[in-house]
DNA sequence: TATTCATTTCGTTATTTGGCGAAATATAGA
DNA sequence: TCTATATTTCGCCAAATAACGAAATGAATA
């Protein structure tokens, strides 16, 4: 009951369940997660802190840059059915294609370049 | 997404998963779930009507009681599949089964006296 | 018609949650 | 070591939410 409250209170949230579907095509670090929604850095962290608590999503560090992507084989029964759920549910809205098509942009960005436009704030 | 959102946030309250998943075996009236939960009557419709108005559950009038029941064919696609997905991820959980339990205890007593009970009140 | 009574709606209160910026943490590089 | 910087944690505020009781609603019955 635990792990499945905490999954469905983080899919409660519309930021948190277009970041999870951001996530469908590969990892993203925090900072291009921050460019793609523009909310702070700090807000930014808290909602993936809470996608990775539910088993919704991994981490991986990797110097200075955190990278957050869908759980692997790690995953649990109930975090693969939400997210199976989820991405059939709502991969068809139109934020969430607009937010795919955003992603492109951003991912064409230097990674570099991107870190530096949220700590300039 | 204003569908799926209705859901998942229908489903980020322990109490409202547990009245979705009492409602299993069957229709009950708002008198029953307000004696298997000790919530408040308001309370309880309250929760009832978001389960609704999410497409979790339907309602059936009858006289002075309001009978709610999972959905059925009316239910969406989203719908159905967050109620296979919330039934097989804690089906098994113990408080799950103890409302279970519980709610035949409840049944076995006449509606009409459930009622009387938390009109006094 | 008037009353009873199951349910819902409304108003209030306490708690939770989402957002931000500032400070802390941790890592790469000078 | 010292600095720069990506991320997280913390403290705060505003908005959302769960709970209750009181009042309103609507349907059966006297």
């Amino acid at each position: 009951m635990r792990e499945f409250m905490a999954i469905t209170k983080a899919l409660a949230d519309e930021n948190r369940v277009r970041m999870l579907l951001a996530l469908r095509d590969g990892e993203l670090c925090v900072c291009q997660i921050t460019e793609l929604f523009g909310l702070a850095p700090s807000t930014i962290s808290k909602h993936l802190s809470i996608l990775h608590q539910a088993g919704l999503a991994e981490s991986r560090k990797s110097g200075r840059w955190m990278h957050y992507s869908l759980p692997g084989k790690t995953a649990s029964t109930a975090a693969r059915q939400a997210i199976r759920w989820a991405a059939e549910a709502v991969g068809k809205d139109p934020r969430v294609i607009a937010d795919a098509k955003r992603l492109n942009e951003v991912l064409a960005i230097n990674p570099e370049e991107l870190c530096k436009r949220h700590c300039r704030n």
